[in-house]
DNA sequence: CATGAATGAGTCTTCATTCAT
DNA sequence: TATGAATGAAGACTCATTCAT
């Protein structure tokens, strides 16, 4: 028993010497592209492939290759595109940040006039479940497994994570504080605490998805959510027992 | 002169350690003690020590030599006590059924005849913060840690963690469904989300807690907590918006 | 300060190796040749130091390391171009089976009419003793060593050894057989005890000429085998006494 | 796959924590006997033990717990007993002296006064196959495979091993001698050959007999070797062909 | 643009050996 | 007489990274 997380898995001895291995039609290979399109799809394809890994095996758990071979490249062609194994991560981190929490501060924004309104833009924005643009779900959790990966660990990573976390928060703070002010939001509680529960709950059913993973009702699950926090959260809700 | 097989000398065995680490008295070096105490008190340091690093730096990011030495061992003891790091893992996980599984379960059943009592005993249960027992609180966050960590790893450590949450996963079930029964619960939502969303909650609140690390009242959150699953799941939950 | 979880520093790896190694030049430093170049004369390096240990030290006794040494490269080395330290082993006995039991299975075929001509064709190209082309007789010496080495392992190259030996076996039953029928070999010997007999004297002569290392002569001791096996085995062979 | 030559048994991992451990009487508590009649019991234990998995797993492939273990005591009596594990071969290969080589020497100035019965009688002490006194056919494989395992070792068990294989060529070498002189062996070949074939025969045959490792019947056996070795030796040989 | 060879630090694990009790 | 705790030096294997082509 020396397996543990997603373990040297006999598919990495795939390589060989190179005899049988599976035909894989060199990324340069194909024709009639410019340098530069060349360039793009062969990054994004490695960005996907290392979200892909990322977000299920870990950050730890991938290795180069896996990400590069996904790609239908080698380890070496990783290196020409990215600094190094952080890079990568970087460089998603980045993507992450363009389209999940930027979307997500704006459409908070951009709701209507009611806090009620903007809190559940934020909830939807987040795209717990989503099939149009999966890479976005990916994103989402890509953030929240990276800052428990990287919690502790005093790498620029860990500072990059938690200053998006903190636009959340900032966000957050913000439409609970309105909310407060305009008497949509229950009083009892203090706006620190409310915020840390609406993330709490944004993050817990990431959780609870990724756990039941396709045994749980989509649509069902982010309607009861929704319902969720806006019983705990609003000023009809019931007073302490 | 090559000795027996390529053997190890004893010989050139000067302790070529010393570079600096925490001047560290063998822990046989200690007098007094039965065999017995000694293993225990071994066993408890070892345990502890990778339970924290476990819940700080991950599994994979933890190394045996940092646990021992943490322990005042050297890594050779812990493969004295232990078959394996999987080993480690197994004992924690062991304990952690014991100590926050088991008496979770049992709270439940034992808790008055409300449901809405049952939530609130499988809140407290859970011990998100408590300062009488810190090591139940990492006993939570390692379940938790441990099964992102291993998750899709095929491992039987997967396995394992699985069974754990599907027997909280059961007593909330029954509470959910007594709750509606009696009333007391919300019968608009479907039980299983429910109970996925009090699962959520409860484990995004691990993280949350854990994200703030320290900056975050204590009683204040758990209160914030509970207020907002009783609220949300409540019969006296407001309607859908 | 940790970086990347736990990461492997670029920035400290300065060669701290260099405690009197013989001065190594990289291997991949030499210029002018291509990676095919390249590649195979690396294996050929790898797999000519790994038999060289393997049949003096043993396959346990030998390391992994010392093998990348003595080919002028480094354990990374032997890893990228081997699955593992049984891999090299697996490959070397490939060779072997080529080189060693292919050819003296043919050979016997193609000896001439007389199983008297084949046995000794069998002896001959098992060439105990070979100054052209000396891994041949690493070879098999190599064959013999492992398949003691691995006895009751259980494991496959047990197995692969085991139909390796068989080969041989059937090749000599088949000879001993002929060389009944035709009356050239003595009938009043089991034919299986004849073959274990012959396979017998094979080895042991293996093992003696290992054991007086250059002291004995060759072609003397060569023809001294020779004139045994006939001699045991003849017709004309006495009577039991 | 990262076993090998007797890998790491799951049975050695039998350990654990002393809970599930095989029912061991510990061997010093066994009454009414008196200290040195305990010591020699747990002495010839050991020593038996020892034997046993030398000649099946070899030297390095064999542990000092595994040895222990077989004799019903711990680790730290083996170190009791003897100065180390290379002790423990040195006490067994005496004994091989003791039991083996003298024996041998003796039978052979013993027996009659023909070349032909001193041979016989060298033959029959090597003892191939023994049902009376098993140990006697393990101690004869212990220093065959010890010489094959420690040959280019420069460690002292080495050399004891060369005096005693030397004490047997010498034997021969004088009953061969005589051989030739009485007209009972072959003169065309040189003496040091026929020695080496002598043993070369004897030890393969112990190879071979491990190989098919009871498929092969041992009296049967025993008398081919006897008469191939006569019958190659004698004076009746064929001439070279 | 990308590959393949090679490196070496780091990590798990094994095992002979020591020693207090 | 013997045990159990503990050590530390290997040794197998992994993987991020470098670099010539």
């Amino acid at each position: 028993m020396r397996k543990t997380p997603r373990s040297r898995e006999a598919s990495a001895r795939r390589r060989r010497r190179g005899q049988g291995r599976v035909s894989r039609i060199p990324a340069q290979a194909r024709p009639g592209r410019t340098k530069k399109e060349q360039r793009e799809i062969s990054v994004a394809r490695l960005l996907e492939a290392a979200l892909g890994y990322f977000v299920t095996e870990g950050y730890r758990g991938t290795t180069i290759e896996r990400i590069a071979n996904a790609a239908g490249l080698t380890k070496g062609a990783v290196y020409f595109y990215f600094r190094s194994k952080a890079g990568v991560l970087i460089r998603l981190l980045e993507w992450a940040e363009e389209s999940i929490i930027d979307p997500t501060v704006q459409a908070i924004e951009e709701a209507g006039p009611q806090a009620t309104d903007r809190l559940v833009a934020f909830m939807h924005t987040q795209s717990l479940v989503t099939t149009e643009r999966p890479e976005r779900t990916a994103l989402s959790r890509l953030v929240l497994l990276m800052s428990l990966e990287f919690r502790g660990t005093d790498d620029p990573i860990e500072k990059s994570l938690d200053k998006m976390m903190a636009r959340l928060d900032a966000a957050l703070t913000e439409t609970v504080e309105m909310g407060k002010r305009r008497g949509e939001f229950r009083r009892d509680l203090d706006t620190r605490q409310l915020v840390a529960m609406i993330m709490s709950i944004n993050q817990g059913c990431f959780l609870e998805w990724d756990r039941h993973a396709g045994t749980l009702d989509g649509p069902a699950f982010v309607r009861a959510m929704r319902l969720m926090v806006l019983a705990g959260i609003g000023a009809a809700a019931a007073p302490e027992t």
